[in-house]
DNA sequence: TGATATACTTCGCATTATGATGTATACCAT
DNA sequence: ATGGTATACATCATAATGCGAAGTATATCA
């Protein structure tokens, strides 16, 4: 998939991949991965990038020795996804604009 | 809209609004107005881009003492136009994603 | 004379995805 | 013991890109 066009899923996608339960970084990408690929430095961007923007809030746990941080999304985090919705009627409209089949001009 | 959504749609869009006919900057955005904003510098900037790639060719012209620099969509420039095509049933994928309702771990 | 529309250009800034690299633990096969 | 793989998170440098700001220039109309 195009680069650019992953760039508007992105957050929205990591949002989406805690909003029913809340997660943490290994397993988000494991998550998403059927449905786009990100790198562990793009996620890890994300995540900070989310939660300096009050959309998460994190918890850190200790997992079988391991660390492990448990996003949780907030509201501000959940009308992210909603703004994305409505800007979702937008991308349809564009959508048909790029593939329509101009024959009016005759 | 979100910026980084707009970032996927703006080469395609310029393209698209090209492949009917040919056309120029000035024209292109206000067709584009409709469907999503675009600002000169970043309309100019497409398009250098796009003709780099050579998506496009250009033809200046002189109309009513005016510069008209016509732009024309070449076949790779089409092709750009079905990836993003092809992009689109993954973007479906992920638009089911996002919008979904967990209802199933119950 | 000045405002508005047309038409294209260039510069600098901020945002962002990603590869590369690093740290650390657990588990399993050789 | 040694090495590979999975788990888990962090940081840095780089490249791509949208866009505001400012500029140049002509035509039209009040």
């Amino acid at each position: 998939m195009d680069i650019q066009l992953k760039r508007g899923l992105l957050d929205v996608c990591v949002l989406a991949a805690i909003k029913n339960e809340d997660s943490y970084g290994y397993k988000i990408i494991k998550d998403l991965k059927p449905y786009l690929e990100l790198s562990e430095s793009t996620l890890y961007t994300i995540l900070k990038r989310l939660e300096a923007a009050d959309m998460l809030t994190v918890q850190s746990m200790e997992h079988e020795g391991r660390l492990r941080k448990y996003y949780h999304i907030t509201r501000q985090g959940s009308k992210r996804i909603d703004d994305f919705k409505e800007d979702w009627k937008e991308i349809l409209s564009i959508y048909r604009f790029i593939t329509r089949e101009e024959t009016d001009h005759e």
